[in-house]
DNA sequence: GATTACCTTGACGGAATTTTGACTTTCTCC
DNA sequence: GGAGAAAGTCAAAATTCCGTCAAGGTAATC
């Protein structure tokens, strides 16, 4: 699943520029020229957000601040502010790192991949154990009731992965078919209700019991 | 409950100058003058790393993948190496930021506040907490009356977490209900009052005690 | 190219929820 | 105290949502 990086910054040949080069390291990127734009595209739950200071209309700091009221995910400022004064405003407005024009194009990859993996590392233990002998092996794609292995196919499996990672979260159908597809899916999705059937029915079988719940009118949740 | 930060680094003078310094701000420091003693110290638990790249024996890079297998907290690497391929390298290695000597005092610890900030942002489960004993869970949409799990529909729930999460506020009908259903209501909304009946009925039920004020002509208010 | 497993879709019934409308009660102001 | 407006109550209608099934499409494997 790609990684998606909000551009925010009013300088287009920068952006343009930014923009191609993490595509071409396999990122979805999606730019915004100002405030207003950068917000309406919180829409698209970027994982990590780039974000200019000096902007026309609310400059950088002030719509860090914004953001952080919407969305969790790390926030990189890249500008041309360089004192140390301007970095520490930065990154007490919220801002995660602080990167000062002109910058490598090297490091800045690198430390977007040093943000990246923390938030993976933060969310992701290498291995779930749930209630009573349930064992999920993410890293070997493996699921254990006592002893015995029980097989699901890839999309059941992330969908077991994406939910069991965050238990006792209500997601709803278009959240995780987010998470698990990737992208956003159009119209009624009766795709998840299928999968979580199968899932269900698999889980039940062999434990005789219930893991998912449903929240009507919302979405499921991993009971833990 | 005071942050524990662990400082690696072979220089003396450094690590004496940095651990007052970071002491005057609150933070409980422990410092480390080999890889070794880092490892060691590790039993501490810190809650964040600053580790020098350049020491005799085992050097801050492979110190840094040891430390990982160990324990999960952000590292910082604090280093005089200053080409972009040295801070590429550190943070592949897997810092999670690469700070270059000369720094200056205030960057740092506004660096530091950061990567704690972001510890926590990770860590905390988001709750509201309201009078005597009621407990509303935000992310996992469940209301708790001392153990006793109350269940509330979607709308139900949803008003509630408008109206708790900005207690001992007016809002009237049509402000909730643009709150609520994410548009405006169209004519006189008789769901409002419904819904509200039943929510104040179920909290009445299980705790015996009115959440939700009525303002005469004004709205309704949570009382906190 | 055929077989198999997997993914997706559409339709349907039943269940739970939401909304409605009529009615009653309460409150405010005269 | 009474008129009128606002809020509360109740039951029934309307709607939405979920679980299920069957079937068509797609991808993977042999």
């Amino acid at each position: 699943m790609a990684y998606r990086i909000l551009i925010v910054d009013d300088e287009l040949i920068l952006t343009e520029l930014l923009s191609t080069h993490l595509q071409d390291h396999g990122y979805t990127v999606s730019v915004a020229h100002s405030s207003d734009e950068a917000l309406a595209k919180l829409a698209t739950k970027p994982n990590l957000i780039l974000l200019d200071i000096n902007m026309p209309g609310m400059d950088g700091l002030e719509l860090c601040k914004v953001i952080r009221n919407h969305i969790v995910c790390p926030i990189l400022f890249l500008t041309a502010r360089i004192t140390e004064q301007d970095k520490v405003n930065g990154l007490r407005a919220g801002g995660d790192d602080y990167i000062t024009k002109p910058f490598g194009l090297q490091e800045l990859l690198a430390r977007i991949e040093a943000h990246l993996r923390r938030e993976e590392r933060n969310s992701r233990p290498p291995e779930v154990v749930t209630s009573q002998g349930l064992i999920i092996n993410l890293s070997g794609r493996k699921v254990f009731w006592n002893e015995q292995e029980l097989s699901f196919s890839k999309r059941e499996f992330d969908i077991i992965e994406f939910l069991s990672s965050n238990p006792n979260q209500v997601f709803d159908k278009e959240r995780i078919y987010e998470a698990v597809w990737g992208y956003d899916a159009e119209g009624d999705s009766n795709v998840i209700k299928e999968h979580i059937r199968k899932i269900r029915a698999k889980l039940m079988q062999a434990s005789g019991s219930e893991y998912i719940e449903t929240v009507w009118g919302m979405g499921y949740r991993w009971k833990k």
